[in-house]
DNA sequence: TATATTAGTTTGTGTCACGTACTAAATCTC
DNA sequence: GAGATTTAGTACGTGACACAAACTAATATA
């Protein structure tokens, strides 16, 4: 029975984690990052900039993301009613299905993963998780956001 | 209080750790896979063929991530004394410094988003992730591998 | 109004991942 | 043991992704 400190724990739960997202997401044709993307617009019509912060990602490489995601009909680019310089990314609804198709398949290896854990452990996990992000975000002033749709 | 699912927040939480290890990797200039892979070298010396495995990547992108790495000095190439036409890959020294590097920022970028926790729950968190990473390695014929050296 | 800032794109570079096609070495089959 | 097959690894071409720097247009500020 190996020991496992809290830190490589966490480091091999995510990677893990993201492999079943990835191999999911790769089911219908998407990368990580553009699951991502369908999860942060599900809720919310950011601007570039805003998408940028959302992501984490340089706005140069928001607008290749999103140039790729507008070729293949994920999202559009709707002007600002307030700034002619911006743009609003705005979901399809095409994407809204890929996306809660992504996360059905997540769902069901997450719920399988989690099987090996009795019920209680597996009520305080999510007890845990949740609060830890709270929490987190509170700290951070990060607003949560549903990364699979 | 939002209402965090089980899957949801499991994939939020991948995501907050992810990028904790990739900020911490950039920083020494390594990528996440580059670090990836020097977690799962340090007490390994794998084939190209067994470390597309672990890494679960196709062998031709093994050839060029490893192309990549020795170019940087992070790991060299010794032939297999059993095959000749294949060759194990060894973790170098510095690499293994730089490996030790980011396991420390990383390390304390974790500690940090754990201290947002009392005690007891984040020593009931270790011990469910522990749990379930042994759980799932013992299920799935996977070994337990060292993701941030 | 003149200047500075902001939003977004363009361009160029590098990493990463894949599939296909290839070479060389091992293994098998007869 | 010679010939066919499998296996290990690389080469090549393609595309997604990410960044930095330079640029344009619109908004803010002085």
């Amino acid at each position: 029975m190996p020991a496992i400190s809290t830190v490589d724990g966490l480091a091999q739960l995510s990677f893990l984690i993201q492999g079943a997202l990835d191999r999911r997401a790769a089911e219908h044709d998407l990368s990580l990052i553009q699951t991502r993307l369908l999860g942060v617009l599900r809720d919310r019509r950011p601007t570039m900039q805003e998408l940028a912060k959302l992501l984490g990602l340089d706005k140069s490489s928001v607008t290749g993301l999103i140039d790729r995601a507008e070729r293949r009909g994920l999202v559009t680019r709707v002007p600002s009613p307030t700034d002619r310089r911006s743009s609003l990314v705005v979901l399809t609804d095409r994407a809204r299905e890929l996306g809660a198709g992504v996360a059905a398949g997540f769902e069901s290896d997450v719920t399988g993963m989690l099987g090996v854990l009795p019920d209680q452990d597996r009520a305080d996990l999510t007890a845990l998780v949740s609060r830890l992000l709270v929490a987190y975000a509170k700290a951070h002033g990060v607003d949560l956001f549903d990364t699979t749709g």
